[in-house]
DNA sequence: GGCATGTTGTTCAGATTTGAAAGAGTGGTA
DNA sequence: TACCACTCTTTCAAATCTGAACAACATGCC
């Protein structure tokens, strides 16, 4: 059998797969438990709060979110029950529609956001030297900067 | 309002949180078109596959998935619907269950990995180089060693 | 033994998520 | 104008996930 990783890339997928599993667990149960927020409720309101004008369309958020289309339909709708965003539709394009934050969204998220930074800085920051955050936020922005993968050149398949 | 980060933690946090989300993507996506298999499968054969006799109790899966525990019953049922886990009720506690990787669902795993593997080296590995290898893996190491699962190699843990 | 208390998993109802298919619009082209 | 291919979003049914309530057992204490 091929090896496709080495013990050191191995090692440090691991790693990292299953501590992300559990920081997201502990984050979303703080902040559930703090503000009745889900992590992606969070999420999206902030990306929205950033947007120009705090509105995004659909596609784009879902985009953003790495959500499946119909998700954010939900995700949204959702949210508008709960009065974090409003429904509007687009319009230079009208078969397009747009969330846009709210007020009481906006205040939402402010109250909340002090709550989730404390529970961030207590699962993830703290525990991490000057060095380190500096390795891995050069890190995570690469690999967030997708593409990360059409070379068709393939002599990838081994190792 | 007290600041809880400064800039460089915050964009370390963001740059995370949201690569995280959307590697987390990538990967359920190739997982299941190469496979069928979701990452939670997948997951739950790599800890069955290295646990001592290949089996595991329910709350002691619960806790390395960061399942809630009905969840896990969920998953043990639908992996064992396909054959890939049976379950058998525990000897030394009559309360408990176990769920067992049986050699079909062994099969399974050994078949999926090299596909999981390649997808985890395009989307990951392969954009770190070494020096990021060994600071992601000590630092997602020292995390996950916080009041969790600490993320166990192969061949110890026992009970 | 007989009982209080804590554990371990399951069940159930309801919330969330997904993929496939459909509805509605857009833009290009003839 | 009419048509065609494509994009954006929603709808729908089925799969998955969660928390609360419960059943079965274990443990310690009298």
């Amino acid at each position: 059998m091929v090896e496709q990783l080495n013990q050191a890339q191995l090692r440090c997928w691991r790693a990292y797969i299953e501590t992300s599993l559990w920081l997201n667990a502990q984050l979303e149960d703080d902040l559930r438990s703090a503000t009745g927020l889900s992590m992606t409720d969070y999420q999206v309101l902030v990306l929205l709060s950033e947007a120009p004008r705090q509105r995004l369309r659909m596609g784009e958020l879902a985009n953003r979110m790495a959500f499946a289309p119909s998700r954010a339909t939900y995700q949204v709708d959702s949210m508008a029950k709960r009065g974090l965003v409003v429904r509007e539709s687009c319009p230079e394009d009208r078969r397009g529609s747009q969330a846009v934050l709210t007020a009481s969204g906006l205040l939402t998220l402010r109250e909340a956001a002090p709550h989730h930074l404390v529970s961030v800085r207590r699962h993830f920051v703290d525990a991490l030297d000057e060095a380190e955050l500096a390795c891995l936020t050069r890190a995570f922005e690469r690999l967030g900067k997708r593409g990360g993968t059409p070379p068709a050149t393939s002599q990838d398949t081994q190792a």
